[in-house]
DNA sequence: GTGAAAGCGCTAACAC
DNA sequence: GTGTTAGCGCTTTCAC
């Protein structure tokens, strides 16, 4: 029925609790004597000892326990992410709370609330929209460290990707490859990402005389990459390839091409951002940016674990695929069979 | 950076700790004056007052987390099971830790030692064989509650549905309906649920100077009642009907018995038991008995609540489905298709 | 190198 | 009805 405390186990070595402590906490290094550590090792043994949590932490003022906070865990993107963030975390012997909150401001909100009751050390934070800053402002005052990942929030260190001068380079390369009537299925308003992407797209376009034939907006699920592919397609038939705001929605175009018989690559390209799925999953091969997912992940919690408040920018990749191939009578070999299909 | 403690808001309020401490366990039943709960209430509000969590743990001895430990979390017996569970615990204020030890008596003693650091304060535990005793005689040292659900362990109370009888019930009705040759496939050996349905089962036959045809012995998932219905299908043609020790797997004997082409009803019934599956999952809609799952988890947690140390077996009840229609030509009607393929 | 002592923030007797 | 007091089990200065 009772516990076993420190006490115990220091009157069964004959030292002090202290000394335990010390064992305990790993605070021996070179300055204990080696037979008093083994001593107490045995009693701990002995007495089958469990040092007491909630007693700990209410010493020690830290739960041990971070939170990442994100808005969909069945997108591939996020949940390399937390791994990325998992991950450190378990190296420097912390627990990971994982939050979905399932692209609803209110829930994230809510879990602001459930995360101050836990406690948590701190968060990793994707925020789904314009985040609620009154909770925020909470955190911050009781301490826990915030950063933000993947996307920008005023006022708090962000790890984000080059986002602006990814999308920027695989216009450029799309442009390079011939292509010129480009529709483009953004990600939600007001989200960094999803605005960056946009604006280096749009960018590489203007510098050569180009516009884009249409802009739409996503949620980068592939849902709605199908939904707003089908409407470019039967509303602009001159599209010579969509680029999508991120892998998930560009396979979504994939799907609603297939389903409307417009054929891939050859008569429409297709690219994305991201590139964290499974190399073989979809083909052709999606012509894509690398995303560092889960470094942006590792990046984020040891930002959080240094308390910086520095923002970093990772690199980004382009990654040429099959879905995006060279286009108009210029080639090598036959003409395409994209040249054909112009006239769909 | 600061925590703001009871302290802080009784000063407000200007009461003591302790009757702020009342109104937050809501102990100020009756004994209060409005008003001062009131100002306590409002200072709480002001200070934006959280209580700390560990200290409350370590004061009450209690950590409010119940865990329940279960062998697989895709059985949707033990989620709905698990729901239960966790019904009752929500009621009471508690957290529900899910375990799953995914069948592997390895993995259920780890989560024995993990349950034991984490200190929770009890465990409705559904054991995937024999238990390690050792371990649990540990926890029952430390005044960790246990309750046993859906199976029996030594010495423990268990809170479980009457398998024997109901078992005993669907051989009847079976038999009633004119099936003779039946084959078992039954749980795993050693697991009171599945013992006792075979024996119930037995039993039932027995008494009609009856013995199943055969007797296997598979794990209660879909795939092993689909493998040992084919072994079955091909070593016992002159079988008429196959009992499974649960649902899952009569589904499996469904599958097999469809790629073998043995058509069922008509050549073959199928009996299962659990009937915690959505009603229209499977066709022909199966005879099966439906134990109360939710309710078993109910009960057990409110076991584990009033430290009880009595089991509980609660009814079942016999679900006539079309998966076993009328066999034999005593029937009304046209003859049954059933009774053409006993040639089989 | 190790011990003594002072709390972390809360609740539960026990006073009044 | 409400306040006072004494810890829960641990870590951490500060002594020695």
């Amino acid at each position: 029925m009772r516990r076993v405390t420190i006490r115990e186990v220091a009157a069964l070595a004959g030292v002090s609790p202290s000394t335990v402590s010390r064992v305990l906490n790993g605070k021996d290094a070179g300055h204990m004597r080696p037979e008093t550590k083994e001593r107490v090792l045995a009693a701990i043994e002995a007495l089958d000892y469990t040092p007491a949590k909630a007693a700990r932490i209410l010493r020690k003022k830290k739960t041990g326990v971070v939170a990442i906070l994100l808005p969909d865990i069945s997108n591939p993107f996020f949940s390399l992410l937390a791994r990325g963030v998992a991950s450190v975390a378990f190296e420097q012997g912390l627990s990971t709370l994982i939050c979905d909150s399932d692209n609803s401001p209110e829930k994230e909100t809510q879990y602001w609330d459930i995360l101050l009751a836990e406690g948590v050390d701190g968060i990793v934070f994707v925020p789904v929209g314009r985040p609620n800053e009154a909770k925020l402002k909470r955190l911050l005052a009781r301490g826990v460290g915030i950063v933000v990942a993947d996307r920008r929030v005023e006022g708090f260190p962000a790890v984000e990707a080059d986002n602006r001068g990814g999308s920027a380079a695989l216009a450029e390369h799309l442009i390079s490859l011939g292509y010129r009537r480009l529709a483009y299925i953004a990600g939600p308003k007001g989200v960094s990402t999803a605005e960056d992407r946009l604006a280096g797209f749009a960018r590489a376009l203007e510098a050569h005389g180009l516009t884009p034939v249409t802009v739409r907006r996503g949620d980068f699920t592939l849902r709605s990459g199908y939904a707003l592919a089908r409407e470019v397609l039967s509303q602009h038939r001159e599209v010579d390839a969509i680029v999508a705001g991120n892998d998930l929605m560009a396979i979504g175009v994939l799907r609603a091409a297939e389903d409307m018989g417009v054929e891939i690559p050859e008569t429409l390209g297709v690219a994305g951002f991201d590139h964290v799925l499974p190399a073989d999953l979809v083909r052709p091969r999606l012509t894509t940016v690398a995303v560092p997912a889960y470094e942006m992940g590792r990046e984020a919690m040891r930002r959080l674990l240094e308390g910086s408040d520095e923002g970093k920018v990772l690199p980004v990749k382009l990654i040429a695929g099959d879905s995006t191939p060279k286009r108009g009578g210029d080639g090598p070999g036959k003409e395409p069979k994209a040249v054909k299909s112009q006239g769909r």
